[in-house]
DNA sequence: AATCGTTCCTGATAGC
DNA sequence: TGCTATCAGGAACGAT
C-alpha cells in the first residue's frame, strides 16, 4: 500500500522523468477512476497540451501541477501505482480486458502520452485510485478533504509538542489514530505497525493513556521509520513499485507487518495479528504490552 | 463531535 | 478440474 515513503519515492521518480513533457492525449477505461470534473471528456481536454510544470506531495497525495497552475491530484489508495515508460498503443481499445498490450500490464486503466512519446500510466488492480483535475492551489487547498489534513509528519515544524496536541483528548485506539490523516498525514497500515513495534506499544492502547515517555518514543519512531522507508524506497510487499516499475527495500526492515506467526526478531515471540475495525494489527504480544 | 458500518473492486486462496 | 465463497484494504459517506 502506497503510504507517505512510497508516495515521496513516487514524486521523486516522477520529477526526474516527466518535467517539462507536454501532454498529448489521455487514455482511460476505468471510468470511475477520474472523479472531477465528472466529464473524462472534459478531462482530457484540459490536460492536452499543457506541459508538466512541477510535482508535489500532500499526504498520500500525489499532485501534478501544469503550466497553467492547474493540478491533476493521484491517490494511489491500496493497490495504484504510477509508472513511467513508453508502450504500444496500438491495441488499446477502451472499456476492454486488456486495455494495451504488452509489455504493458494489464492493470493499467489510465494513461498519459506525452508529445515526446513517453507515458505516465495508473496500474490498479482494484481500482480503488483516483484521479482529480483541480483549477488551481487555492481550490484544492479550500476543498473540504485538503482543509481537515493533518500536519506533514517530516516536516521541521513537527515537534513533540505538535504530536502530544494531535494527539491529546483522544480516546481511540492508538493504531486507528496513527493512521487518521485528518491527525497526521501519511501513515498507514504497514507504518503503523512499524513504528509501534520499535516504540513497544500495542496497537489496541488507548491514545489517552499513553504515557509522556510512550509519545516520546512514538514521535522518535515515526521520524526514523518514515525517513528510512523513503531511502529504501518504500514497501513492495504488495502492488506497490516505484515510477520505473522497480521494487522498494523496505521489506529488509520490516518487523511486524504481514510476519504473523514469525518469531520476533527482538524477543523471539510469535508475532500476532488482530482485527481492528476493517484491518489487521501485527505485533508481538510479549514486546508490546497493552 | 466522534465513531461505526458500508461501499468501491478483483486477484488470490480455500473448500468442496 | 472447476466452481463458488471469502477476504483485504484507504477513505468518503451516511447513520448513530
Amino acid at each position: 500500500m502506497p503510504e507517505l515513503p512510497e508516495v515521496e519515492t513516487t514524486i521523486r521518480g516522477l520529477r526526474k522523468n516527466i518535467l517539462g513533457q507536454e501532454i498529448k492525449n489521455v487514455f482511460l477505461d476505468a471510468p470511475n477512476l477520474v472523479k472531477k470534473p465528472n466529464s473524462f471528456k472534459v478531462f482530457k481536454k484540459k490536460l492536452v497540451s499543457r506541459k508538466i510544470k512541477e510535482i508535489k506531495r500532500r499526504g498520500k497525495n500525489i499532485l501534478i501541477v501544469l503550466d497553467n497552475n492547474s493540478l491533476i491530484l493521484v491517490h494511489q489508495k491500496i493497490s495504484g501505482h504510477l509508472l513511467v515508460g513508453k508502450w504500444d498503443l496500438k491495441n488499446w481499445q477502451p472499456k476492454t480486458k486488456g486495455p494495451l498490450s504488452e509489455p504493458i500490464n494489464r492493470f493499467i486503466h489510465f494513461l498519459i502520452e506525452f508529445k515526446s512519446g513517453l507515458m505516465l500510466a495508473l496500474s490498479d488492480v482494484r481500482k480503488f485510485a483516483k484521479i482529480e483535475l483541480w483549477e488551481s492551489d487555492r481550490e484544492l487547498g479550500n476543498s473540504k478533504e485538503f482543509k481537515s489534513l493533518g500536519p506533514e509528519p517530516l516536516d521541521k515544524n513537527f515537534t513533540i509538542t505538535k504530536l502530544k496536541e494531535r494527539l491529546a483528548g483522544k480516546k481511540s485506539l492508538i493504531k486507528k489514530v496513527l493512521m487518521d490523516q485528518k491527525i497526521i498525514v501519511g501513515i498507514g497500515n504497514i507504518y503503523s505497525d512499524e513504528i509501534l513495534w520499535r516504540a513497544k506499544i500495542h496497537p489496541f492502547k488507548k491514545t489517552n493513556l499513553l504515557k509522556e515517555k510512550q509519545i516520546k518514543e512514538i514521535y522518535k519512531y515515526i521520524k526514523i521509520v518514515l525517513k528510512k522507508a523513503i531511502e529504501l524506497k518504500g514497501e513492495s510487499f504488495s502492488d506497490y513499485r516505484t515510477p520505473e516499475g522497480k521494487k522498494g527495500f523496505f521489506d529488509k526492515e520490516r518487523k511486524a507487518y504481514q510476519r504473523t506467526g514469525e518469531k520476533c526478531s527482538r524477543c523471539g515471540e510469535k508475532i500476532i495479528r488482530k482485527k481492528i475495525g476493517a484491518r489487521s494489527a501485527h505485533f508481538c504480544p510479549k514486546c508490546q504490552k497493552i
